[in-house]
DNA sequence: AGTTTGACTGGAG
DNA sequence: CCTCCAGCCAAAC
């Protein structure tokens, strides 16, 4: 049998490869763009499980409070690149850089 | 098969 | 925005 990923992690990725660069979104904003609002947790594992070849820009990817992954402080320089703002407490100002799917090109 | 854990969320303090 | 509590779901033990 073939070790495939599962279709919810393959959508999973598809949405966080369309991230705008420059932007961010939460786990519950996938999960609803996915249509289960509610297995947001499932995308975290998801980007657990999520192959490195991808390009993925899973660091594009924070929580609601707009906070960075645990054990993975390399996220916030990779995001300072892309030309995110964080603040003083460390999170990332959803206030400008929260993805907005009505801007999306 | 039941318990625990986790890259989560929303409400309350 | 921070912390604590409750809810939700899948994977790991």
């Amino acid at each position: 049998m073939k070790s495939e990923i599962s279709e919810y992690e393959k959508l999973v990725y598809e949405i966080v490869a369309a991230i705008p660069k420059g932007k961010v979104t939460t786990y519950g904003q996938i999960a609803c763009m996915t249509g289960y609002p509610e297995r947001s947790r499932m995308v975290g594992h998801a980007m657990t499980n999520a192959p490195k070849k991808r390009g993925l820009p899973c660091h594009r990817v924070v929580n609601h409070a707009g906070r960075t992954a645990p054990g993975w402080e390399e996220q916030r320089k990779l995001l300072e690149r892309e030309g995110v703002r964080f603040r003083p407490n460390g999170n990332v100002d959803l206030r400008l850089h929260e993805w907005d799917i009505f801007s999306d090109p």
